[in-house]
DNA sequence: GTAACATTGTTAAATTTGTAACAATGATAT
DNA sequence: ATATCATTGTTACAAATTTAACAATGTTAC
């Protein structure tokens, strides 16, 4: 690895996530090179922000020219892939993991969401967009059998703990749990939680705020 | 309104939501009171943070007691709440809006579900979990006719930015963006915008570098 | 009744994140 | 050839958020 010793912020992996989302479409438009204005503004942010980012990859671009399109992707690249790719699985096929393997299959080379896991034996060895779904009791074996590092929870919440519990287990080094249950993981899986509840409520606040300002 | 008169911060916002979840179930389990410890320990942050939270919203526990369940329960939903409660969309009924509307039906009574937008015909004038599902065309029409005020966006990406400009135009004060694709709205209508991919990356990002650390 | 203790509420420090300011630079116009 | 200009890269500043420190206080044990 070259320069990326010291760990990047958050913040910024999250945005070079989506940078290169949107450049890899600018590319496929023709397009070749890209100013720092340009990124912020499909992105909503501001230009600094951008150049911010960029430098603290070690990303230089081109006076009056911007940024070599193809260049930043393959840099984000280095940054963000491993050389062979991470597997992924999603714990719990209802509408929501449903929705995640099909939003992601065939996106993005470099993570694979690779199987699933139910109880309901209605959904067990079934495919889903071409993903196969085990029964729950073969987490653990399939996980290690298949070299799986990460793992979304999409089950109803009150499994999410006792799923986690068992993931961590089978060797998962990295959890996405989407109830809005809590979970607790040894420290060194990374984990991140995300809960849609929560984000409708601030909207709410925040609408409600609005309101009684005016 | 009594004292929310300056802003609370965002994070504070978010973690008020989730705590008055736990915290109902806390009190159907007879729960009357509770410790700053233990909120923080189901949720997976400090006591310190917590109390933070509470002194911030004026709250007041009882020393070697802790916090009255109820009481609190009662004083987030006056930060949060609105007293008629609001109307949410959902605009795209895929899998995703799908599992949103099976998740929060019934679940919060101050926020409701109460219209589903798609294109497609086969979807339109069906039920989902109980709400009905009109065509985006009639979008404009029954935001204003039944005072819809917050919407979920989970179109496919490209057709983001057109749906989001089509609900400002509508009305609505408070957007949820679901998909990759950022978009742009009035300054008076709140944006909130969560990418799945982003968050995946992410974890990918940190579980690499946990690995390499090693 | 007194001391020890657990727990809260608050102020201060540290960390993280975002914004502004501006020098450096090479292309473009005249 | 020179001046102008747009754009980058970087440093310094500001805002938001988390963590630490600790005084205040009422309960419990003795």
């Amino acid at each position: 690895m070259i320069a990326n010793l010291k760990a990047l912020p958050d913040k910024t992996i999250e945005r070079l996530s989506q940078y290169r989302r949107n450049l890899l479409i600018c590319l496929s438009k023709g397009k070749q090179h890209i100013f720092s204005h340009e990124i912020a503004q499909i992105h909503n942010i501001t230009p600094v922000q951008v150049r911010r980012d960029l430098m603290l990859i070690g990303h230089s671009g081109t006076l009056r020219k911007g940024y070599d399109v193809k260049e930043l992707i393959d840099l984000i690249g280095r940054i963000l892939d491993t050389k062979d790719g991470l597997k992924v699985c999603v714990v719990g096929i209802g509408n929501l993991g449903r929705s995640l393997i099909g939003y992601f299959n065939g996106r993005r080379s470099k993570l694979s969401i690779v199987a699933g896991f139910d109880v309901n034996p209605d959904k067990v060895d079934k495919n889903y967009a071409g993903v196969h779904c085990h029964h729950v009791d073969r987490l653990n074996e399939i996980i290690k059998r298949d070299g799986i590092t990460i793992a979304i929870i999409t089950v109803p919440a009150e499994q999410a703990p006792d799923v986690a519990e068992k993931l961590v287990i089978a060797g998962i080094k990295g959890i996405l749990n989407y109830t809005p249950k809590s979970v607790n993981v040894a420290p060194h899986v990374y984990l991140e939680e995300y809960d849609m509840i929560t984000s409708l409520e601030k909207v709410a606040y925040f609408v409600k705020r609005n309101g009684n300002a005016e």
